[in-house]
DNA sequence: CGTCAGGTCTCTA
DNA sequence: TAGAGACCTGAC
């Protein structure tokens, strides 16, 4: 897509861009590394940068940042090149995601390293999300690279398989991943020896990426779903978390529907995009509380 | 003190 | 092949 780009020091500005709001794409549920600064902007680390980006009028403001980094990372992090104005009229044509999209209409999902996502959502189960930040911040700390200090804080990109396949289970779980830390270290030892490899896996077709996926333990069908949603361009994957169960039964399905039920259910009715549906219900429901403790 | 959270693994019938 | 329990950890 095109967009009107102006370049400041350290600074680049995208002029009048619609559909990206910072609060929705940070708090959509995809992302761990993303916070909150007291102006309203976000600071998060991707590839070993930093980046703050602030919503002003209708202007993206990318800060920390130059243009060639914009050119070679942001744009595909932050999914520009998509016309996500095409994507909320076909979802639209159903009545709960037209209402979703109102509600979260800045939503966009970012392309992030498949490594670094399918720790993090190993980490996600059966968690907290405030949890599964600080185990994700502990690892980098200790086993990341220390990459600048931002606003008075220190930040460290992810460690890389190789960072993490010679620690013990006890170094893992010393990082606050409880149980999960021992398929952290399976995880490490199975990429780093190039046994699985990551980054090839989004070559294959969805239903094959998944099969793949879950070869790793602690992947099952909702962390596998994630990982190629939110890592490898599968936009029909549709991740179903309590959120998005909860949302599903609300609107279109019974309360007793199986899980491979309802993600058929989905991936029918959306067509291809199923995995933007799901973020859009993922956080209407998650704000609003929808469905949340009916018994 | 129990309960529970972005699920998955293990064990049993 | 499906369903019940267990599971690190810490906030309530």
């Amino acid at each position: 897509m095109e967009y009107k780009l102006k370049e400041e020091s350290g600074k680049i500005i995208i002029e009048n861009l619609d559909h990206f709001e910072p609060k929705h794409v940070f708090e959509c549920g995809q992302c761990f590394r993303w916070n909150e600064e007291e102006d309203g902007s976000y600071t998060g680390v991707a590839h070993g940068k930093v980046v703050n980006v602030k919503k002003e009028n209708n202007n993206i403001i990318f800060s920390n940042i130059n243009k060639k980094d914009f050119e070679e990372i942001w744009y595909n992090y932050f999914d520009l090149d998509r016309d996500y104005g095409k994507i909320k009229e076909q979802l639209s044509k159903d009545k709960t995601l037209k209402e979703a999209i109102k509600f979260g209409y800045g939503i966009r999902v970012l392309k992030q390293d498949p490594w670094e996502i399918l720790i993090s959502f190993i980490i996600s189960a059966n968690n907290r999300i405030p949890m599964i930040k600080r185990a994700i911040e502990k690892l980098s700390e200790k086993y990341g690279e220390f990459i600048e200090e931002y606003k008075g804080r220190k930040y460290y990109s992810f460690p890389s398989a190789d960072k993490l396949d010679n620690l013990t289970v006890e170094d893992i779980k010393a990082c606050g991943t409880g149980f999960r830390a021992k398929y952290i270290q399976s995880a490490a030892i199975i990429v780093s020896s190039s046994e699985i490899d990551i980054y090839a896996i989004k070559n294959l077709s969805t239903e094959n990426a998944r099969k793949e996926l879950m070869l790793f333990s602690g992947v099952g069908p909702k962390v596998s779903d994630c990982i190629m949603l939110f890592s490898m361009n599968k936009d029909d994957a549709f991740p179903i978390d309590v959120w998005v169960k909860r949302v599903m039964e609300y609107f279109y399905v019974d309360d007793d529907t199986k899980l491979k039920d309802i993600q058929k259910f989905a991936q029918d009715k959306f067509e291809g995009i199923a995995g933007f549906a799901q973020q859009y219900l993922f956080y209407y429901a998650r704000e609003l509380g929808i469905g949340r403790k009916k018994k």
